[in-house]
DNA sequence: GATACTTTCTAACAATCGTTTGGTAGAGTT
DNA sequence: AACTCTACCAAACGATTGTTAGAAAGTATC
């Protein structure tokens, strides 16, 4: 390992820490503004800077959201199939991944919120958004077949609606991330298990 | 009533029958593209008529928004206060509260997709939006000593956290709206059925 | 202390935004 | 047939948008 490869290595790695930073500015204003109605000069203020110099980092707006996105969908689908690949029954599956989306949620917050509400819009419009359907479609995947086979395994009712369960459950995991706080009252296991409780067993005496 | 009284009528009546159907179509393309995201001149496309011309009806694009979420918020809150009137058990209100709040979205899918997704934003930027906050507002006042109730008469559990329930039960009725489509695979009272068998009784077997 | 490189600023750009103005086609009234 | 009113069009407006280019400040290297 040479001076020069660690000097390059040193100055690569500063650039990504403080593209992450910007991101991680960026996602918070998207999440709170919305994404079309936040300006790059609003981003650039939280961030310190002037919205021009944020042009040195990020090739447009678009990227922005691009590179939040995606680095929130990566992580989360890696935690997701860690547990897929446990082999555990249908149920501990389910609780599980509601787990892992709690601390996805913990996490990532901001990005959760921007996901939800523009992940639509912004697959419509560009094709560079194209993952965002894909990872909708394995999200339904993954979710159907864990219902039926719960429903198989007799974990789960086999008298409720299955593809109406799994907008439900899809759902309801991640509108949490916006009024979620970390640091709150709650942590994210705590709310994942009262959510658990909830889902499972119903809220009736 | 007069001739000349009677027209006046007629001319009202005609016009406040187009603002209907131009507030309509606006609201469909704001829930599918974004309020903010959203020009005037796609709102006047979607109505076959040119940008400016939208001015003759509305004062501005804020004051359609506007109009689209008080109308449905005010019908909402109609159909929530006869069924609060009714002095039902806790029990019974809730779900006559969810069968109403599912009738809400069958009758006003768009406005809802845009409350969900607007009215945090829009509550921020303008005070003419604050009625969303006091709507808000109330809903919680409602849902929590709904579930208060309900824990006393003993129709609800008396384990949960009452303010997670209570966000879990708000969000979850609203979110569908999302993906229900009138005249789909299932009907309003089916959905609001299958929904109140899975928070009250839970979906495990 | 000169040099090179990184990061930000300054200052503008073309495009697009919500909105306004003045005109016009057409239906109804007299 | 002249007039009025309604609903729209045509064309532009200033402001703001995302984005770019070149200069300048800051930091590290020798």
């Amino acid at each position: 390992m040479s001076p020069r490869r660690r000097d390059t290595e040193g100055t690569a790695a500063a650039r990504a820490e403080r593209r992450a930073e910007l991101l991680a500015t960026a996602a918070e204003v998207f999440a709170a503004k919305g994404y079309a109605a936040t300006t790059v000069r609003q981003v650039a203020d939280a961030a310190g800077i002037l919205g021009g110099s944020l042009y040195y980092h990020f090739d447009s707006k678009e990227s922005m959201v691009d590179e939040i996105l995606s680095t929130f969908l990566n992580e989360m689908w890696a935690a997701y199939d860690r547990v897929l690949a446990a082999g555990l029954g249908a149920r501990e599956t389910v609780e599980a991944i509601v787990v892992e989306s709690f601390r996805s949620i913990d996490r990532h917050r901001a990005a959760v919120v921007v996901y939800q509400n523009e992940s639509r819009h912004l697959a419509a419009t560009s094709e560079r958004f194209t993952y965002l359907l894909e990872s909708h479609r394995r999200f339904e995947e993954m979710w159907m077949s864990l219902l039926e086979r719960g429903v198989r395994e007799g974990a789960f009712r086999p008298d409720l609606d299955l593809p109406l369960v799994y907008r439900f459950v899809r759902d309801t995991v991640w509108v949490a991330a916006n009024w979620y706080r970390p640091g709150g009252r709650l942590a994210a296991d705590d709310i994942a298990k009262q959510y658990l409780a909830m889902v499972l067993e119903g809220i009736q005496a």
